[in-house]
DNA sequence: CTGACAAATTGACATCTGTCTATGCAGAAT
DNA sequence: ATTCTGCATAGACAGATGTCAATTTGTCAG
């Protein structure tokens, strides 16, 4: 993974309400309409949210029939864990 | 940690060069003219990305004569990716 | 085909952000 | 004391971002 693709996910999960799609996608798929049951935005946000979310490849889609099935993708979390594990070690770019 | 903290740091990670500065800084303290060494901007852009990595808790500073000594807090860093690994294993806030 | 429903797209808007130039300020050197 | 050096602050500005209302697209049910 390279830090482009880094900083790309962290733009993605500083804001509150996608950090907390995140977490909610963590504990099992979930269609778009259920996860905007639980925040106070409209529609067209979420699916703006959602649309940032997939294009750093945290999450994945699935669309069935009318529904969009959302997942969280975890071999980018785990490449992007991986990235931060290397960093906290001193094997980042040095001088 | 609390989420607000977490996407303060992502934030704080989202920039390409502030995710370039935390893995300079993790092979070793720096200080502020050594790191601007390593970037096309200026000395006060260089000042506001430190500020912003020490407000998050990332990045802690030592001021010795005239000198500011930057280094990573690996406790914020170790707590942040204690974060994103209880996310991982789907004990984030479920429905 | 028509209507209903889920989701995406468009366009507008206020706010936030990264960057710069110019300036200020404290410690060091002369 | 004056000057120089390292860093911070202030102000300005273009571009990115989060949000919404309105519309469009795609799919299913009658």
């Amino acid at each position: 993974m390279e830090p482009a693709d880094v900083a790309l996910i962290c733009r993605a999960l500083g804001d509150s309400n996608r950090l907390q799609i995140v977490q909610m996608l963590s504990g099992g798929d979930k269609c778009a309409c259920k996860l905007l049951e639980h925040f106070e935005i409209t529609q067209p946000t979420l699916s703006h949210h959602m649309k940032i979310l997939c294009g750093c490849g945290l999450v994945k889609v699935q669309k069935v029939g009318k529904w969009a099935h959302y997942s969280l993708n975890r071999e980018t979390f785990s490449a992007f864990q991986e990235y931060l594990g290397t960093l906290a070690r001193g094997r980042g770019t040095e001088e």
